[in-house]
DNA sequence: AAATAAACTAAACAAACGTTTGATTTAATC
DNA sequence: GATTAAATCAAACGTTTGTTTAGTTTATTT
């Protein structure tokens, strides 16, 4: 056997508990796919909770960490990094990012679960990740933000990005049936450089007199 | 007793579903719930999954319906909507529905978990509520978005909107903790406004060059 | 008022659930 | 190579699951 018992679990565990949610998976159906004894996951994990925490732990958080660091390897490639390169690069990182269409799409399933749905995964996953990452993505946005905004409507603009990015990723079956197209490369392609326009203007006009 | 046992099933499964998900409640919890015996969700829905369909069939769809209509209905008060105003009532009809706060959340979580993951609800859904009202909508912003676009590629701004208000409305947790503000009503109405500063911006801009 | 249908209920069903136990195999240490 | 520790296993545990059954109550019809 190459992989660790440990290891195979932590690999369906994250498969299934995104595809099906906590409540939707079995530790049986878990352990099967990783061919090993259902007592496996309490002997490793404790309970299913702990596994499922676990997966969060070891496996998400690092995950993030990489996608981040892609973004900021190119960023700082970049001599003066413009709005639009800002922009671009963030929604190739999550649309694109280093790991496989699979990979990705499993990531952002958990991630929405965990925002839709908070339970205690979501504190490692906020505190470890998405604080962090935010901060400094702010940070290199703010230059390009209109002005005199609170630093919590600046938040706002970074997270109209997000949302966006988000929503393409996860509401294929949606996209598919208004749209008619497949959900392929060229076609995530097009969906970036549409991010990049709509959220390049969005974000450089002025503010709206009420 | 005044309101039916089979209202009172839906009633408490579409809270239940929207909260935990399908796998993450019970049928001995609905029916707790509603005050009345475990073996009535078998009677009136058939089983848990027909319970679930009938959500979608009798509550989502008519709720949905009156969410566009309210839109329709401020539209036509104008004589000639601009952008703006068919954004802002756009974004207000969704985060300010003429449903209380729970139960504005509520929809918007199931439709949520629809899309991440669909099942034989979201063809219901979808036939019957997103197909007619995009359609709808886009002949209605069509003016105002830039020219030149496929049929396909200016759904992808309505798309942009809806995908703001979608997020604001579920990463509350997310939002709370960022920025530190509770989600009252002013928060909300702050949202509102950025997410039609935002958008308005975002689609009236000039297409970017690769 | 008798007869028929609809609505509801208590009790039980088999199946699936997460977890525990105790034994066995594999790996590491001495 | 014996001893100890870690890992894995088959089997069973007590609950909870969705659903069914058979009986009772309530409402409608004739």
């Amino acid at each position: 056997m190459e992989t660790t018992t440990k290891d195979r679990i932590l690999d369906a565990a994250e498969e299934l508990f995104a595809e099906k949610g906590f409540d939707g998976v079995s530790v049986r159906e878990i352990t099967a796919r990783a061919g090993c004894n259902v007592a496996a996951v309490n002997y490793h994990f404790g309970n299913k909770k702990g596994l499922y925490l676990a997966v969060f732990r070891e496996r998400m958080a690092e995950r993030a960490r990489k996608v981040q660091e892609a973004f900021w390897k190119e960023i700082e490639n970049e001599s003066e990094p413009d709005a639009e390169k800002i922009i671009r690069t963030l929604a190739r990182s999550f649309l694109k990012s280093p790991f496989s269409e699979k990979e990705r799409l499993l990531h952002h399933k958990l991630i929405a679960r965990e925002t839709n749905r908070p339970t205690e995964a979501f504190e490692i996953f906020y505190s470890e990740v998405v604080n962090p990452f935010f901060s400094a993505l702010l940070k290199l946005l703010a230059p390009y933000l209109p002005e005199g905004l609170s630093e919590q409507e600046k938040m706002l603009y970074v997270i109209s990005i997000i949302s966006q990015v988000m929503h393409f990723n996860l509401a294929r079956t949606m996209l598919t049936h208004l749209t008619g197209k497949r959900f392929d490369s060229p076609f995530i392609d097009s969906l970036i450089e549409h991010i990049v326009s709509f959220s390049l203007n969005g974000l450089s006009g002025r503010i709206i007199k009420k």
